[in-house]
Formats: C-alpha cells, structure tokens, sequence
RNA sequence: GCGCCUAUAGCUCAGUUGGAUAGAGCACCGGAUUUCUAAUCCGGCGGUCCCAGGUUCAAGUCCUGGUGGGCGCACCA
C-alpha cells in the first residue's frame, strides 16, 4: 500500500517540483473514484492556473510514467487508482506475511518507551472505571513494541499515603471484627468506609491515623508497616486475577512505596535548583510563570510528610535516570490533569530538557446514570461484576446461536471480556464514558464481538475449504488476482492497517485502531454478501481464499493489539 | 470566580495536517438464508455539525466571544 503512495508521491513531486514528502494524499471520497486522491487547490497559486486545469494536466503527464497506476482528473482533484491484481496481490501478501506482526516497523529504534498505567489503589477494589487506565496502557504497550520501541509498563501501585495510616488504625481498632485473610479487598473497604464514618465523631481516630502515617514513613520495621505489607500483599493478589482475565502484563510492579527512600533526595534535587519556596509552612514550587494562575506544586507539608506529588517527582527521577526514556506516558484520568501540569511545570522551571517526552495519556470520566462513581458512597460498578455479566451474556447468546461450539466456556470468556475491553477502547480517550448496562453487554453493531464474529467466519471458509481441498496448498492453483475487484474496499481497508498502527501509538489513542477494526469488519462483512469464496472456478477461489485469509489475520493482528481474543469459532 | 476539556442524526459515536454530496452503530420501518456462521447483509427514516462573529479559494475542522455539560483549583491521592 505505502509502495503505491510512495510512487503517486514521487511522480507528483517530479511534475510539479514540490517535495515529495510534502505531497499530501488524500482518501477520495467514494471508492469509485479511486485509491488516492491528491487536491490541486494547493498548487493553484504558484501555477497561476485552475485547479481543474492543473488536475487535468497532470493527469496527461503522470499517466506516461506510470505501468500499475491511473490517473484521473475528476474536477480540482487528481484521482489515483492502481490495477486491481497489483494491489490485491501486494496487500494480500503483506498482510499475510505479516501475521500478528502486520504493520511491525523499526521506527521505535528501540528507544524506551516508559508507560504508567493501571495504577490501583490497595485496598480497594478495582471499579469499571480503572478499566480505562489498564487496557488503554497494555494495548499502547503493545503497538510501542511492535513498531521497535522498548516499552516499559509499570503499574504504578497506590500504596502510599496517608489514607494507609487511616486503614491501619481501622484495623488497630476493628480488625478483628472482619476476616481480613478470607476476602481481603471487600473487608478493608468496609473498615476504610467505618474510618470515615466514625472519624467525624472522634478525633482521635485521625490522630491515630496520622500517627500510623508518620510511623510508616519513618521507615520503622513496626506493627504499622508489617500491617500495610500484609495489605499491599493481599491487595495485589487480588488485582492479578483481574489482570490475567484481562490478558494484562506489566515490567514492573512498582507501587509509590518503591520510590521511599529516594523521597529525600527529590526534594534536596528541587530545592538545590532554586526554585522552591515556603509558604505557610510548607515547601511549595510557583508555577504562575508556567501559566498564568497555575496552582503551586506542594512538595512538602507543614508536619515535614510528603505530598502525591513529591512521590511522583521521586518516581519521574527515577525512571528518568534508570530507563533515559524517549518518552513517558502517564495513563490516567483527566481530572488528574493538572497534577501532571504541575509535574511538567516543575521540570520546566529546573529546565529539564527531557520534560517535553513526558505525556499525561488523560481519559475522560466514568459515570453512572445515577452519578459520579464513588467506592465509599456504595455508587460503583465492580469490574469483577462487569466481566462475569458480559461473559454470561455471551455464554446465552453461544447457546442460542451455536449450541454444538466445542469449548463454549472459554469462548465465552473471551467474547464476554472482549466486549467489555473494546467498548471501552471505542472511542476517543479523552470523552467521557456514561456507563450503561444495555450498551457493554451489546454483542451487536459496532462491538468487539462484531469484530471477532468477523474473523470467526474468516476461519470457517478456511476450514471448509480445506476440508474441501480447495486451499491453495492442496490445489496450487495461481490465484486470480484481477479477480478481486469487487473486493477493493476490503483490500484498501487491510493496506492502511501499519498506518492506523502508527497514528493510535503515535497519539495515545487506541480508539484509532478498534474504529480501523470496525471499518475493516464492515468491509469484509459486506463482501461476504455478494461472494462465494468455495466452490467458484479454482483460480478465483484462490484468490478470494487468499483475500479472506488476509482480511483475517489483520483482524486477529489488532484485536491482539487491543489485548482481545480471536476465537476461531464462536 | 479562575483554568482545562467537551458539544456532529432521537440515543452512542466516526469524520486524517482545513478540501469533493457530513458518515456508522443503536432504535424504528421494510427486505435478504435449500449453498462458506443472520453476533451478518441490503434498503428506508433521520442533520440550522451548540450560537454569533472572523480568517480562507475552501471551515464540522482554525481564531475570537458567548451558551450547555464534565473535570480541577494548598497541605487527600
């Protein structure tokens, strides 16, 4: 595909003078017109001529120079279309060659690709709404690696702060009141909910608090810290199941208590620049000269503890200095934002010169019908509940639309968590999600689901026409590539996957990929249609064999992008 | 109050660095299966692209000012 747009580039730019890299082509509107279009308003000026007419002249040149490619002017625009068998078998083979590693690169270099994401809090359970960070952050770990970057994927665990001095002083004074061992997340919710509850009629219950955070911090192997191990412990075996359902990995599992020791050093790092200063007691950085109005950065509060983000100062330090990134993605939540402002700010008036790699991935809120989601006040969809719904959902639909499907159970898994993980990537990041019932647990229209059933029936024609022995292996009969004009649609759809690859890694944005998924489905559904691929004469067969292998190993290759799974049936 | 984000069909959303007649899905109506999975396909219905200015040969897209919604704004994370 990307040989094909190189050539039109190159001819463009030998005709008209300009670089071939500033040529810019364009989809044209309906896929009659053409593969590639190329507008001529642009030229208009320093031509001194209509863009009709520059179309049309350029037309007659570029025609002579070119054996696989036509040329057409159609009004102010230069249509390109390349001769059906050229594309079909280029694509074909490419996507096929490829397989799951279709639109790999060495573009990446292997430069460091540091990728902050998941990041729970112990002690509490995971919630539809940490979906978002965790798949968001696998799947552009995914396509960093493929396109020759190094990524690193940390989760970035919440086990710092001082709501662990509030959750040990729970557990000082209630701990025996729940069995803590036998279902850990839901027990240290209910205790960390009574601390609330009960702190506002008792002081001294926040003071006990405070205390056990002031311990913690202090680094005294005690009562305290063996306790907060214990739950980070509990905690983080909790958080594994969730991750394998969801086919999630990580390089490293540092939580905020890792970057402890190197507290100290951060600080002294910040101060020695010069650009710290008291205020009330504590130890601020000013940002109004970042912009106008910008919260200060605290680093430092007036009882000597540390802030959010004097730990996450310490964590960008030390991620900084151990991996030199090219570029550092924090996956969280957009009412963050203006935490990783201030982070930035802080590099920028240190004049760090590696600030600019460091982007916050910001994803919008989730919210229910009845609200914002809140784990205390009891407004919250569990993920765990999520992922069992919608693989109980996909386990009925299987046992109404194929009851005969040999491991019915796994592929239930898979459908079922696949729906829920594409759904969620659908999008653009930065919306945000209102959650509803009937919309996650829909198998039909633009959904993961749709997506799979698409490759499932890729495979069925492959198994029939083996079966049949009508596969190219068994026949070696020479596909007709001229054949799959009809399937042109399908053909160009496959061609810009690498592309798609490479803007959703290139702007954090997933959702780039599963509406590229949505738009190759859609295609190849749509071709089934008006084709037969079995039973046709053998060189036809062939090709439409080979086209329909293609269409699905793209598909396989980004649903695995995503972390979704390609069911062969289902 | 200030800052950031967002607004496209009844609903949920696509719409490349500004380019040809603004596209899907859901819902609703009507069709398609003796043959490769109907979790599909085809057709119909449905639009002042929030409003008002501006820049441009060209604006859903860029700029300015409004309006609605979301998020955030000092010792929580």
């Amino acid at each position: 595909m990307k040989r094909f747009a190189d050539e039109i580039r190159a001819a463009i730019a030998a005709a008209t003078g300009i670089d071939a890299s500033e040529v810019r082509l364009e989809k044209p509107r309906d896929i009659a017109m053409g593969d590639f279009a190329f507008p001529c308003f642009a030229l208009a000026k320093t031509l001194r001529q209509a863009p009709p007419a520059i179309a049309a002249d350029l037309a007659g040149k570029l025609n002579g120079s070119f054996s696989k490619i036509e040329a057409v002017a159609t009004g102010p625009y230069l249509n390109f279309k390349v001769e059906v068998a050229a594309l079909s078998q280029a694509i074909i083979e490419s996507a096929i060659e490829g397989g799951l590693s279709y639109g790999k690169s060495d573009e990446g270099g292997g430069r460091k690709v540091v990728i902050d994401f998941s990041s729970p809090n112990i002690a509490k359970p995971m919630h539809v709404g940490h979906l978002r960070s965790t798949i968001l952050g696998a799947a552009l770990h995914r396509m960093h690696a493929l396109l020759g970057y190094e990524p690193v994927g940390i989760n970035h665990i919440g086990d710092w702060g001082s709501q662990f001095g509030k959750l040990v002083a729970a557990i000082a004074r209630w701990g025996d009141t729940v069995d803590i061992d036998a279902d850990p997340i839901p027990a240290l919710l209910a205790l960390y909910v009574r601390f609330h509850d009960e702190a506002e009629g008792d002081p001294t219950l926040e003071e006990e608090a405070r205390a056990a955070f002031r311990e913690l911090e202090s680094g005294v192997d005690g009562e305290v810290r063996s306790t907060w191990r214990k739950i980070t412990e509990l905690s983080l075996a909790e958080f594994n199941k969730t991750y394998e359902r969801l086919g999630v990995e990580f390089d490293l599992v540092r939580g905020e208590a890792w970057y402890e020791d190197k507290l100290e050093a951060t600080l002294e790092r910040i101060q020695a620049s010069g650009i710290t200063e008291e205020s009330d007691g504590a130890t601020i950085v000013d940002l109004s000269s970042i912009r106008k109005k910008m919260a200060p950065c605290l680093l430092k509060k007036t009882d000597g503890t540390t802030l959010y983000a004097t730990r996450d100062m310490a964590a960008l330090f030390s991620r900084q200095a151990e991996f030199d990134f090219h570029r550092l993605l924090w996956v969280v939540g957009s009412d963050q934002k203006l935490h990783f402002e201030q982070l930035k700010g802080v590099l920028k008036r240190m004049e760090l010169p590696w600030e600019p790699a460091c982007e916050h991935v910001a994803f919008g809120m989730m919210r229910l019908p009845e609200g914002k989601l809140s784990t205390r006040a009891g407004k919250v969809v569990f993920l765990g509940d999520v992922l069992d719904r919608a693989v109980e959902e996909a386990r009925k639909t299987i046992a109404e639309k194929n009851p005969n499907l040999p491991n019915a159970g796994a592929v239930a898994e898979q459908v079922g968590v696949g729906a829920i993980v594409f759904n969620d990537l659908k999008r653009e990041r930065i919306k945000d999600v209102l959650f509803q019932w009937e919309e996650v647990l829909s198998f039909e229209g633009e959904t993961g689901p749709y997506v799979q059933y698409t490759f499932a029936r890729t495979r069925s024609i492959l198994r029939k026409a083996k079966a049949a022995g009508e596969d190219t292996a068994t026949t070696k009969v020479a596909p007709d590539w001229a054949a799959l004009e009809d399937a042109r649609g399908v053909l160009l759809a496959m061609g810009r996957y690498p592309e798609a690859i490479r803007t959703a890694a290139a702007d954090a944005e997933p959702s780039h990929l599963t509406q590229f998924l949505l738009g190759l489905s859609r295609e190849t559904n749509s071709w089934y249609a008006n084709h037969r691929v079995l039973g046709e004469a053998p060189n036809i067969t062939a090709a439409r064999l080979a086209l329909v292998e293609a269409a699905g190993s793209v598909i396989e290759a980004g649903l695995t992008m995503l972390g979704v799974a390609s069911p062969s049936e289902m």
